[in-house]
DNA sequence: GGGACTATGCAATATTATTACAAGAATTCC
DNA sequence: GGAATTCTTGTAATAATATTGCATAGTCCC
């Protein structure tokens, strides 16, 4: 097995957090978008765990660091880390995850989502991504937007259940 | 282009929607599930269109056709068509549609969803589903549910954009 | 007919997301 | 510096989606 896409557990996740945050204010100077303190507290709870959360989840961890933000707040905060492509969202669970990937704008990426320890990666798959590509175009359908999210059990989970962060 | 995999615009959606009741009637006596009056009825507003409709949406059409079903009796009868077979969820929607296609257990569909008539139509890709198979084996995790959603604009919207049912 | 099981009904409520409008902070331009 | 503009956040209400818990009514089997 070459890669499982899932963080090692037991990884250095102090610094996994650190290091997205600064490519994340990186991003954002590139892109002009502002990267302010409250955008950076919402990236910093999605990047606490490598899991995806619910808007509503999002406002409770928030809240019990202090600051409770209104839904629309969230959900406004979250639409911009959308767009600078900081986050995902993550259709089949109505939640969020920070993006820890270098995919540019030729998205060629697949979603892991982890039944066991609830975690989501992203994994690059270009040849799932070609194969579709050939059914759309031979049948003239113009892609804007496509949704790939895989459900089952990491490997982490698979040797150890319910361990793996 | 050989399959647009959207119904021809036109096509006799009558018999269409008999045909997908017949196979219903089918599926579901092979199935031991039973298709009672009232999940005949659901099943029948998601034949109706080739669109997804909403668990709301679904009772609003029912209302107008005489009968106001409480939400949850809905979700109850969507969830027997989708574990039937007859239906999926579209996830990238929150809504459900009728499933149309012959695919057995092994999965190798993806769902095209058109921005412009709002159609919903499954193809055939086992190419994609191999790929998607090769990275996830390749990284020890074990499937159980694939989402496979693509948005965009049909053929036939294409050529006479808003024209197609 | 009676017991077990399945299907539906009803009321309340939980969860996810948006609308409309106001106030504050940062940026630009002169 | 200060007015105008734009972007960000706040507040309140509400819409849209989905579920829980319990009651009633059919169906099947004996």
């Amino acid at each position: 097995m070459s890669d499982n896409f899932f963080p090692r557990p037991g990884h250095d996740h102090g610094s996994c957090i650190g290091q997205a945050i600064d490519r994340a204010h990186g991003i954002c100077t590139e892109k002009a978008v502002k990267l302010t303190p409250l955008r950076e507290a919402v990236l910093r709870v999605l990047l606490s765990s490598h899991k995806a959360l619910g808007a509503y989840e999002i406002i409770e961890t928030l809240a019990r660091n202090g600051r409770r933000l209104a839904p629309i707040s969230v959900y406004r905060i979250i639409d911009v880390l959308l767009k600078a492509g900081l986050a995902h969202r993550l259709e089949s669970k109505n939640a969020f995850f920070a993006c820890l990937s270098e995919h540019g704008a030729a998205n060629s990426m697949l979603v892991l989502v982890c039944d066991g320890c609830c975690r989501v990666a992203e994994a690059e798959a270009p040849d799932a991504w070609g194969a579709i590509k050939s059914v759309t175009q031979s049948s003239g359908f113009a892609v804007t937007e496509t949704v790939l999210e895989i459900q089952g059990t990491c490997a982490d989970c698979r040797k150890a259940p319910g361990k793996a962060a």
